[in-house]
DNA sequence: TGGTAGTTTATAATGATTCTAAAAAAGTGT
DNA sequence: ACACTTTTTTAGAATCATTATAAACTACCA
């Protein structure tokens, strides 16, 4: 398996639920944004074994802090995660409540020119919403 | 009592709840950011009476959705609000969790240059997150 | 193989938000 | 001011995402 050395690197052991769960995050072309119960169903359909959803919300969490998923700041009853941990940004489409992909390329550099004293920028994100 | 007219311009009934929660929100120099339970809070101080905490998300969502007040898009488990509503983007200070204003003219001029078929940008938000 | 530290799990607890339905207040016409 | 309708407020219940708990299980290492 190609995730059993990523996840012991991470100091992170193995198990079959987190290699699973590494199946549907990460065995994709395209990133994928998700929220914990739209992985969930996605474990279900993939893999006929269920997984707790406290085991999902934990290993979430757990890849989130070792930088394999980052969450998108966005206003909705449930959190979004991002598998792709590049920087870049994102469009949300109102109406379809869908998440897009806008890579840094995509968007002019942006410069902030006001400074906070004894702050350190550690990200800028922005978020583009569409409507029709 | 300044706020009458601006409610009952939006056919919102001036209620003695809602024209305090105005001068709660809208009585200051500078804007301020706040959650739901913040604002009851500070109600509670401010004014000797105790208003539901039912009303003040009613009142919340309605000043929102009158144009009044706007959701910032930060991932949180309680949703923020800003009290300014002109386009203009957001600090946030990841130790301290506290929002600061970033106006659009400290943000160099910000092109989304990919294009989403059949869809208008609405509006580009900047999230610029600080560490020490 | 045994021991121990890390994981999983079902379930309970929490906390923000929304719903409900009855009482209160505001608006309207007389 | 009065009767009537509509909107608003309210306390409390319901909901829903997320986190905590603590017991059973599993990976790892000596």
């Amino acid at each position: 398996m190609k995730y059993i050395e990523k996840l012991r690197n991470s100091g992170l052991r193995p198990t079959k639920q987190r290699l699973q769960i590494c199946e549907v995050l990460f065995d994709r072309d395209k990133t994928f944004h998700f929220t914990i119960n739209e992985l969930e169903r996605k474990i279900k359909k993939q893999t006929d074994s269920k997984i707790s959803l406290a085991t999902v919300y934990n290993t979430v969490h757990a890849f989130e802090k070792k930088g394999y998923l980052k969450q998108i700041p966005i206003n909705s009853s449930e959190t979004y995660f991002d598998t792709n941990v590049t920087d870049h940004h994102h469009f949300y489409d109102l109406k379809e409540e869908k998440l897009i992909d806008l890579e840094n390329s995509d968007v002019g550099p942006i410069n902030i020119l006001k400074k906070i004293n004894g702050k350190k920028i550690k990200s800028v994100e922005v978020l583009v919403k569409l409507e029709d």
